[in-house]
DNA sequence: TTAAACTTGACAAAAATAGTAGGATATGAT
DNA sequence: ATCATATCCTACTATTTTTGTCAAGTTTAA
């Protein structure tokens, strides 16, 4: 049951461009690589999947980068991990492929919807804006040094 | 984010169990086997892991087999699934091996606290005895020619 | 023109999953 | 006794998925 780096990688990279790219500017891989500590290469992939899902949209050529595609309050968590893992479900006690002889009578079903429907409340329900303030909340207690913060 | 095999062939051969070792005798993995489709030796890895779990526990010899450990009222969904899978965390952004640089400022930890404490929600509260209750009701509905069926 | 950046597809090492095989041990029945 | 039935245990293998890497493009601002 576990998410693979795909989802954990690819949600810290969306926070990260989002966090990165208010004034307007696109964000390119490379920065995000540094500050994020994942593989340029593999971070490409993952926000190539982004981008062909729609959530974020890139600037080609020199100074280009990724910037998101709608505003952060319109993408979900769910929407992130369901484009970088295609499926966020537990088990697909599927529909037309009977996971097990008798799908009819199979009361796991009742288990699997019932996890599947708690997993889906659960990133559904928080959006990349919300982690974007709540990182810029730790930032702000974290560094001493900041001269900006309010309080 | 799948569960494997462990975790759903587990749940299918400890409800058979239940339902099968109502009149107080031992199941035998072969005919858990027999039923449920699943393979007799693999199956005998998950089984035994339940009994290493406390799960359920074994009658050695002839006529031998398993039954539950404790009644089905007592064992949850969870307690099967974190048996054999070891854990049921989507993400285990964990303590001592800090899974990212900044673990103390990582904002994605609050999303993996969230649907991780969702999952855990959604199977601790199932017991195997109400799957078994609902098993007795679909399969009374699905046999036309049951005689002992009350309605 | 040049360099920064995205784009794409193919490839490969490593880990996890899923399942097999074969024997050892215990015990009820004959 | 011994045989049949069943659990017990370890090790092994094949397959798939994950986790990346690499190299050769394409686009575009400066
Ligand atoms: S229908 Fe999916 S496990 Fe039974
Ligand atoms: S602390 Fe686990 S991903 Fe950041």
């Amino acid at each position: 049951m576990k998410l693979s780096t795909k989802g954990r990688y690819g949600l810290r990279a969306i926070i990260d461009l989002a966090l990165n790219s208010e004034n307007g500017n696109a964000v390119c891989i490379q920065s995000i690589s540094e500050r994020q500590n994942i593989s340029e290469s593999y971070l490409e992939q993952l926000v190539r999947k982004l981008r062909t899902e729609g959530l974020v949209k890139s600037v080609r050529g020199a100074g280009g980068g990724y910037e998101l595609a709608r505003p952060a309050e319109k993408i979900s968590v769910g929407d992130v991990l369901r484009a970088l893992e295609g499926s966020i479900e537990a088990v697909s006690c599927g529909d037309d492929e009977g996971c097990c002889d008798q799908a009819d009578l199979c009361v796991t079903r009742l288990v699997w919807d019932r996890v599947n429907k708690a997993i889906e409340g659960a990133v559904d329900t928080v959006t990349i804006a919300q982690l974007v303030e709540e990182s810029r909340k730790k930032q702000c207690m974290g560094k001493v040094d900041t001269k900006s913060c309010a309080n």
